[in-house]
DNA sequence: ACCTATTATGTAAAGACTTTTCGTAAGGTC
DNA sequence: GACCTTACGAAAAGTCTTTACATAATAGGT
C-alpha cells in the first residue's frame, strides 16, 4: 500500500518537484535541461520550470555552463548539488575502520582508513570518531552538513534501534551504543547495519537492480544478504545469518569464540585445516603447506587431486547448508563474495553442481565484481537510499 | 519505487477519490458517513462529498438507510457496492474443485464444490467448468460481472504466464493451459498461483498483516508462503517449496510419485509409517492400529511414550529441514496449518523447542485458525488484491 | 552588418481542484 | 413550538497546472 496523504493543490506542487529532482538523479552526474525533464517526467515545461526554481532556491540544483556550440539558444542546464546533503558511511571491523563521505549523485568526497590500535570495543570507538573527523575534514564539511549515516559492523544489529544485540569478533562492542553516539554529533538519520548486509546491498546493485538476491560473504565469517526488488529485507532483524546453520557431518570441536557452526565447518580457515588434514596421506600434495584458503583454492584450480577434492567437499557443506533456503526463498541468483570469492570459478561450478542437485531449478550462482570496500559502498547506497526517500517524500 | 506519474489538477480528484475508496473499504461492512471519511482521510468534507458523488455515479459505492434514532440531522450512510466488481476464486485440487464468488468487501456470494469423478487431468477440467458455471448461476452474476479470477492449484506455477511447470499429484495437468481457458471465458484479470502460497495468504491475513510470515502447510504434502508485509513474496517463481527439502537421516525408499523428500519423510502418511515401525516393538501402544496422523497426535497428547517419541522425531525433522531458511529469512513467525495442523500444541511445543536449539532467536511457532476453505480464503483474497490494486490506481 | 532559422525562455489568461465560509435543512428534546 | 445538534449545499477565494503566445539568444548565411 502506497498510503499517500492527499490534500490540496501544494501537494501537487510537492509532488512535482520530487518528480523533477528524481528524474534529475536518474540521470546524474550529466547535467539536465529543462525540456529534457519535460520528456522525462511527463510535466510539462513552465511546471518543470517552476519544479527548478525551487529546487534551486532550495540548494538541491545548481546551475551549470550552458553546452557551447548548439544550435539556437543554448539551455540552461542543471546538476545535482552535491553539497546539498553529503552522506557519511562508516565500515566499523574489527581491525579497520573506513569513513567515507559521498554527494548526492555518489561521488566520492573523502574515503580515510584506520587502523585499530588495540582489540577490543573503546579502542574501536575511538578508531571510528578518528575515522568520521578525518572525512570531515577532508571534505570540508562540518557535521552538521551531513544528511545521512550509516555505519556498518559485524555481529547482529537491531535496526530499529541501533544496538548490536551480539557481536562475537569484538569483546564489549554489545556494550557500546554506537547508534547514540552517532546520534548525538549528527543531527540527522542515523542508521548501523550489519556488514554482510550491506555488502549483500552493494553487490547486488552491481547485479541487476531487481529480483530476489542471496548476497553471501564468505571469509573467515560467514553472513549473507537477502535483498528483494533492491531492498535489504530484514525480517525480525536477523536476516541472512547463514554462519549458524548447522551443516551436516561432523563438526569441528566447538570453539566457543562466538562463531557459528557453518564458518567453524568452512570459514576461510577450516578450510585450511581440512586441506591440512586430507594432504596429510597424500604427500605429494602441496596442500600440506597451504597457509591460506587463496592457496588450496589455487591448487585446485591446477588440477591437484586432493584440493580438487577438498573444494568439492567445502562446496557440498555449503550448498546442503542453504539449500533449505533457496527453495523457500527461491532467489534468482546467489552472489557470493568476501575473501573466499577470490577463489574464482573452482568453487563457483562446484557449489552450483551441488546446488542443482539440492533444489528444483536452481539460482546462478556468481562472484562479486566488488573486491575493497564492498561494505562501504552498500553504506553509502543505504544512507543515499534514506536521503533520497526523506527527500523525495517531504521536499 | 511507487513510480507516480504526477500530472494537473485531474490527478489530485482522482487520487482523492482513490483514498476515499480506500477508506470505505477499511470500514467495511459497516457503512461511513461522510465526515467520518473526511476524518479518516484528512480530507476537507466538501471533496470527500465531491468524491462521494462521484463514486456513487461509477457506482462503487451505494447509499444505505440512515441510522435511526440519532441526534441531530441522520447522516446519509455509504457502503461498498458489492455488485460493482465480483470475484471469483478456485481451489483446483486433485479430489475435489471449490468455487467460490466474493464480492468487493469479501462477503461471499456463493460457494460450490465439485467432486472430480476421476483421476485426471481432463475430469479436473470438466469440474473446474461445471463449478465455475454453477458458482456464477448461484450468485445470479454472468462471466462478464466479474472482475478477477484467481486459480488455486497445486504444483508450480509460474505466475507471470498462469502456466504449472510441475503437478506430480495430477497427471497431465501441466499440458493443460487452465490460465489460457479462464482468460477465455473471463475478460479480467486472471491469476494462477499455488495452493501453499494462498493459504499462507489467508492464514497470515488472520495473523497480524505486517512482517515477515512463513506459512506452511503441512498435510500429506508441505508446501509454504513466503508472506512479507502482507505480500506474497514469489522470487524466482518457486518460493516456500519446502517439500522438496532433504532432511537429514535415511530416507524412506523414493516413492517416484514425484514427492520431495521431505514430504516422504514426515508428510501425513510417512508419519503413520514411521509409528507403525516403532510401535511393532511396543505391543503397549495403541500405535500400531493408528490409520492416520491424526491418531498417532492423539496418542502422544494423551502421553502415550512411543507416540510421543515419534512426534519429537517428527518434529525435529521439521525443524532441521527449515532451521536454514528461517536464520535466512528470519520470520516474526511460522504458521502451521493443513490437515497435520489438528495435531494441536503437541506438535507445535516439539516443533518450538528444536527450532530454538538451531535458530538465533527463534520465530514464535503458531498454528493457523482456518480449517476449512483456507485456500479458497486467500484466493479470493488475492483476487480482492487485484481488484483493489486496479481500481484504486485508476478509478 | 543584417537577416533568418532554430532552440529556449518568459508570461499572462484559462481551467480545474481544493479550501474556506456561511447559510440552510432535518432531526430530536424540552 | 422554541432550541439545540448535526449534516448538507453553495458560493467565493486561493493555488496549481496547462495552454498559447511573445520574446531572447545563438549560428550561419547574405
Amino acid at each position: 500500500m502506497t498510503e499517500e496523504r492527499p490534500a490540496g493543490t501544494p501537494v501537487l506542487r510537492r509532488m512535482n518537484r520530487a518528480a523533477v529532482l528524481d528524474a534529475v538523479r536518474r540521470r546524474a552526474p550529466e547535467p539536465v535541461r529543462v525540456a529534457e525533464l519535460a520528456r522525462l517526467t511527463e510535466l510539462t515545461r513552465p511546471t518543470v520550470a517552476q519544479a527548478v526554481e525551487d529546487l534551486l532556491a532550495a540548494g538541491w540544483l545548481r546551475q551549470v555552463a550552458p553546452q557551447q556550440a548548439t544550435v539556437g539558444r543554448p539551455a540552461t542546464r542543471f546538476s545535482l548539488n552535491g553539497r546539498a546533503a553529503p552522506v557519511l558511511a562508516l565500515d566499523v571491523g574489527p581491525h579497520t575502520v573506513t569513513a567515507g563521505i559521498a554527494d548526492l549523485a555518489g561521488e566520492r568526497l573523502a574515503l580515510i582508513r584506520r587502523p585499530v590500535g588495540r582489540r577490543g570495543a573503546r579502542h574501536l570507538l575511538e578508531a571510528v570518531d578518528e575515522a568520521t573527523g578525518a572525512a570531515l575534514a577532508a571534505a570540508g564539511l562540518a557535521a552538521e552538513q551531513i544528511a545521512a549515516v550509516t555505519a556498518a559492523t559485524p555481529g547482529i544489529v537491531e535496526v530499529a534501534t541501533g544496538r548490536v544485540l551480539f557481536a562475537p569478533s569484538v569483546p564489549g562492542w554489545p556494550e557500546i551504543d554506537l547508534a547514540g553516539r552517532l546520534r548525538a554529533r549528527f543531527r540527522c538519520a542515523v542508521t548501523v547495519e550489519n556488514d554482510a548486509n550491506l555488502a549483500a546491498l552493494a553487490a547486488v546493485r552491481q547485479h541487476t537492480g531487481a529480483g530476489t538476491l542471496l548476497a553471501v560473504q564468505w571469509g573467515e565469517r560467514l553472513g549473507a544478504g537477502v535483498v528483494i526488488d533492491g531492498r535489504l529485507h530484514r525480517g525480525a532483524g536477523q536476516a541472512g545469518e547463514i554462519g549458524f546453520i548447522r551443516p551436516i557431518g561432523d563438526l569441528p570441536g566447538p570453539a566457543g569464540d562466538g562463531r557459528g557452526p557453518l564458518e567453524r565447518a568452512i570459514g576461510a580457515g577450516a578450510i585450511v585445516d581440512l586441506a591440512r588434514r586430507r594432504a596429510a596421506g597424500h604427500p605429494e600434495s602441496g596442500l600440506a603447506r597451504a597457509t591460506d584458503a587463496a592457496a588450496v583454492f589455487a591448487a585446485a584450480a591446477d588440477g591437484d587431486p586432493t584440493a580438487v577434492e577438498v573444494v568439492d567437499r567445502v562446496a557440498a557443506i555449503f550448498a546442503e547448508a542453504i539449500a533449505p533456503a533457496v527453495l523457500v526463498l527461491s532467489p534468482h541468483a546467489i552472489v557470493i563474495g568476501g575473501g573466499i570469492a577470490r577463489a574464482g570459478a573452482v568453487l563457483l561450478d562446484a557449489v552450483a553442481r551441488h546446488l542443482a542437485d539440492l533444489t528444483l531449478t536452481p539460482p546462478s550462482v556468481e562472484l562479486s565484481e566488488l573486491a575493497e570496500g564492498t561494505v562501504l559502498t552498500g553504506a553509502i547506497q543505504l544512507a543515499l537510499d534514506e536521503v533520497w526517500r526523506d527527500t523525495l517524500a517531504g521536499c
